[in-house]
DNA sequence: ACACTAAACTTTTTT
DNA sequence: AGTTTAGTGT
């Protein structure tokens, strides 16, 4: 079973006495070695299935492992512990007792602008999303740096609202794990015995605080597998850290390296362009990935607008289905917002497609909605839901609400008694609130929440036209449906770590179609015949956000073009009528045949970082001179270095 | 005091 | 697409 492995794969299952770190390039069959290495582990009775802990990135990646060993053991895979850090993370609090809401980042920044409001801080200077993910990133980071003194006071008082609300947030649920960790000696010990092996997929993207739990995990005498590639680390934004990968070989002794480097997925002609991209790179181990497939030449494509670009895509689709309708195809981009265009053009080209990500069944109104429900009866000190439950409740506004914080403030509590305080007779509606989430928690205990679920919508929403539309109503459903035969635990789970509508996947469903559409963070992992990646623009990408780092671009730029098997088209637009584009410094890189690229035109409109918007006079090639007239600071001369 | 509506604005990427 | 805001109506 193991013959179809090559050498450096082999090697990869084989070795089992040491710490490894698998430098696996794109397509280099590095989920085939993973599930192999587990099957090489159980067949030499190297350990036992629940002796073997796998921890993966994403619940997609997870649902693909689990699937993929059971197929090549032909058993059950109930007795092992393969899923995301944060799932597994999250049953092992559960095992010893622990339990809490969860709040995604919605809930989070609801919270944070709890917090702006009561501290009285200017809501345009702190905006709730900007500085929820900046708490992230400082829980991520070693040192606590706070920019300024409000924000140390809405970070402390966050923290202690998730401790009061009996709550975590996502970073906070391998905090709250790797604390207990550290205080229970027995505890630590038993999961560090107990995995004799431990397995890391996409080890580039772990943050420090992931870093963290796997040293917790470590003893010395269980041995370390980890699976990445520093040329696909793509969520620096969330924290991860490159620098694990790149010093894995310090921190885990004894260690190899082994680095897959035949890849059997994309033709030469693709690869070369990937490869002629990364090595403009200087943070990597380096690799010389390789390929035995020929096929055509990539295409590189130039529109005057978005539109003229999405017609294009349209019709070589059209195209490529018409001569085999089993390809699959991706149209892939930087950012959500590119979808909308392609859309439509599908729709009028009669192509059937599934858009990936962007919006999750969980964080639809209509759900969020109802769930609060569940959600304040589970846990009474959830302020976030008690905020968004009784606000849709019916009678009760804005008003009362302030006055429930108010009491909350005073009594030094959580929401939920506050409003139970409030007897007198202009408060009714609140007392009805309080009375409909006890009989909820009675119903709740009985067990059935797919019940629960239906009762709350009768009773609260039922009448709303809102929630009456026909999608709201089937989506509605299928959470009524979704929750049929759940315990709440694992319910509660689902709804907040589960990405539902990436897990309807069409791999195995030939009803549905071959199209995709997706960010290219969401295709990391797939794989597709045809691959379109569109708005190759400067500021799509790379996209030059605040703290974008071209480097981390240039990686999601190789991520996107390693998604294609057989034919590969890169395109840019000049403009999208609100604004006028240049073609992605990345396509220069490439320069195929010689191809024609400006970065520059003359008469273009530019955005330049210090210097806002301005027009192109005059371009010089070699070197690269501009002079451009902004239209704030007038005349300038720019060169290579000042350009970005 | 609250419900409802239309218009404006928000967003890189996501466990 | 969802949320916020302002304005109107009950």
């Amino acid at each position: 079973m193991f013959d179809s492995l090559n050498d450096q794969q082999k090697k990869a299952v084989e070795i089992c006495d040491k710490n490894l770190l698998i430098i696996a390039g794109a397509g280099s069959g590095k989920t085939k070695t993973l599930t192999y290495k587990i099957a090489y582990i159980l067949k030499n009775n190297l350990a036992k299935p629940w002796e073997i802990l796998a921890l993966t990135f994403t619940n997609k990646a997870a649902d693909e492992m689990k699937d993929r060993v059971a197929n090549i053991l032909d058993t059950s895979i109930d007795n092992f512990y393969i899923g995301t850090f944060h799932a597994l993370s999250l049953r092992f609090l559960r095992q010893i007792g622990k339990k809490y809401t969860i709040y995604d980042k919605h809930d989070q920044e609801m919270l944070v602008k709890e917090i702006i409001t009561y501290l009285n801080l200017d809501k345009n200077k702190f905006q709730p999303s900007k500085v929820a993910s900046y708490i992230s990133k400082i829980k991520n980071s070693s040192n606590l740096e706070f920019p300024t003194k409000e924000f140390e006071r809405i970070y402390k008082i966050y923290e202690e609202k998730l401790e009061s609300n009996n709550a975590v947030d996502f970073d906070n649920i391998l905090i709250k794990f790797i604390e207990e960790l550290k205080n229970n000696d027995k505890l630590r010990q038993n999961f560090q015995n107990q995995f004799k092996f431990i397995l890391i997929d996409e080890y580039q993207d772990t943050n420090n605080i992931q870093y963290e739990l796997i040293k917790e995990f470590y003893n010395g005498d269980n041995r370390i597998f980890a699976v990445g590639d520093e040329d696909q680390s793509i969520y620096a934004f969330r924290g991860a850290n490159i620098n694990n990968i790149l010093s894995f070989s310090n921190d885990f002794l004894p260690c190899e390296i082994i680095k897959l480097e035949k890849n059997y997925r994309s033709t030469k002609n693709i690869l070369n362009i990937a490869n002629t991209i990364i090595t403009h790179n200087k943070t990597r181990i380096g690799k010389n990935l390789y390929s035995d497939i020929s096929g055509v030449e990539p295409v590189i494509k130039e529109f005057a607008t978005n539109k003229d670009e999405a017609y294009f895509v349209s019709n070589q689709i059209k195209n490529i289905l018409m001569q085999n309708d089993n390809s699959s195809v991706a149209v892939l981009y930087r950012n959500n917002n590119l979808s909308r265009i392609f859309e439509e053009y599908f729709m009028q080209f009669g192509i059937a497609y599934k858009k990936i990500g962007a919006h999750k069944f969980f964080d639809k109104k209509e759900i969020k909605d109802i769930l609060s429900f569940i959600k304040i009866a589970y846990n009474e000190k959830d302020d976030v839901s008690f905020i968004r439950s009784i606000g849709n409740f019916g009678g009760i506004g804005l008003k009362t609400i302030d006055d429930i914080k108010k009491i909350a403030i005073d009594l030094n509590t959580n929401l939920f008694i506050a409003a139970s305080t409030l007897t007198q007779k202009k408060y009714a509606k609140v007392a009805r609130f309080i009375e409909f989430v006890k009989i909820l928690q009675k119903k709740l205990e009985f067990g059935n929440i797919s019940e629960c679920l239906k009762f709350v919508f009768d009773e609260v929403f039922s009448d709303k036209n809102f929630y009456r539309q026909d999608i709201r109503q089937s989506n509605i459903d299928e959470l009524i449906e979704f929750a049929k035969n759940m315990d709440i635990e694992s319910f509660m789970e689902n709804a907040s770590l589960y990405d539902y509508s990436q897990s309807i996947d069409g791999e195995n469903n030939l009803s549905l179609p071959n199209v995709s559409l997706m960010t290219i963070h969401a295709a990391k992992g797939l794989e597709f015949d045809h691959v379109f990646i569109v708005g190759l623009n400067e500021g799509i990408l790379p996209s030059l956000y605040q703290d974008s780092v071209i480097e981390e671009e240039r990686r999601i730029m190789y991520v996107g073009i390693t998604r294609a098997k057989k034919t590969l088209y890169l395109s840019y637009y000049l403009s999208d009528f609100h604004n006028s584009f240049i073609p992605s410094r990345f396509l220069k890189e490439i320069a195929v045949n010689k191809t024609q690229l400006k970065r520059y035109r003359i008469g273009e409109t530019i955005n330049h970082k210090d210097f806002g918007k301005g027009i192109i006079l005059n371009v010089k090639e070699k070197p690269l001179e501009l002079k451009v007239n902004f239209f704030k600071y007038g005349l300038k001369i720019l060169t290579e270095n000042d350009i970005f």
